[in-house]
DNA sequence: AAGTGTGAACCTCTTCACAGCA
DNA sequence: TGCTGTGAAGAGGTTCACACTT
């Protein structure tokens, strides 16, 4: 299989929730163009993307969008599912949980951690909460291989290097630091102070300086 | 002034916090290959990122910090300040506000809109949140061209209308919808589904499959 | 000697454009 | 006819390499 870049992958996981929604909605059938517009980017694109997966539509009639789902489905995910531990369960913690609890069938956070006592050994949105000390053994027993960091800048790097140790090779990271890990480590950063000031930078162009 | 890419800008950005950090720890000067391991990019890149601002370096000794820090200012930040108006004070708006407290004087959440009366007309984390009928006299008066979206998707659309009628000009959107907005208005999405999926798929990559 | 600024090469990602097919 | 799949062109972003500076 050939490889696919970051980018394609985020397009395809996004793809796959716009054409969720259209399945819903009780579309069958869809276009390239139409996708396109769902995911605000060109028809060529959708199609180049598309090469990456198995499945090809057809002209005239276009994708089948069930078959296009599990297509997408069998090249995104695990088939034996993924188990994803939270680290952080503040307000930011709380939001991810709430946010991706029951979006995604096989990629679900099933442990969460924190220091705080007030928040560990009880069940929050469904997932059960840790002290922080457990997280080495239960990644390793429960086969965790991602990772979300949702703690403060000054715990991220510690937190990381636990995690890294019990396994995880791949790591959301919210916390302003540029984490250092082993290269086989894939780490995804979300910067809000970043986005933010990209945000700004642009509507000040936007808006005439 | 010539054209500068949004991946130039969130990288400006990023050297900001770097070099804020550093100065802190009253570090004086800095080379670009110090500043691109801080930031998890080339030497060259810093470099070629840096010929967007006006600052420039010299050679062996490298960059002034507290100097670079000020080009930086004066070329992402609006000299008159800029404020931003927060949507929806859920975990996550919290998890953003209690994130930007303090941390970019000149980018600070002026405004926060709920529905939920719960929370409004009080201060949270420093911040007067309102009801969202105020939203368009609010934004208005405040003068505030960038927006942040916390709220649930079926809702993201609506407010974005709302926000774009009332002359925000940015918007940092966090629902899982591509929000249909006129071209002058730049949206920067944050999915953190497509976020993790992304994650999700190179971390089975690294591990082997 | 050691690091910057930058033209040019390189590489990656996106779009074009068209053959082929239902 | 109208859409897909894809080679080829185009744009955009990154790295190279080296003249220049202190």
């Amino acid at each position: 299989m050939k490889k696919v870049s970051p980018k394609t992958i985020g397009r395809l996981s996004l793809y796959r929730f716009q054409l969720d929604n259209m399945r819903q909605s009780g579309v069958v059938r869809v276009f390239s163009h139409e996708l396109a517009s769902a995911a605000n980017c060109s028809a060529a694109q959708v199609r180049r993307d598309l090469m990456s997966i198995a499945y090809t539509g057809t002209p005239v009639h276009g994708y089948q969008v069930a078959e296009l789902i599990d297509g997408l489905d069998k090249f995104l995910d695990d088939p034996l599912g993924r188990n994803v531990a939270l680290v952080g369960v503040g307000h930011l913690g709380r939001a991810i949980m709430a946010y991706l609890q029951g979006r995604r069938p096989n990629l679900t956070i099933t442990a969460a951690f924190d220091v705080n006592e007030n928040k560990t050994n009880r069940i929050i949105d469904g997932c059960r909460c840790y002290p922080i000390e457990q997280l080495n053994s239960i990644i390793k027993e429960k086969n965790i291989l991602v990772g979300i960091l949702a703690v403060p800048v000054g715990a991220a790097q510690d937190v990381a290097d636990q995690l890294v140790d019990a396994g995880v090779k791949g790591l959301l990271n919210f916390a302003p630091v540029r984490l250092v890990v082993p290269h086989d480590v894939f780490i995804e950063d979300v910067d809000l102070t970043v986005c933010l000031e990209k945000v700004a930078y642009f509507s000040r162009l936007r808006s005439g300086m």
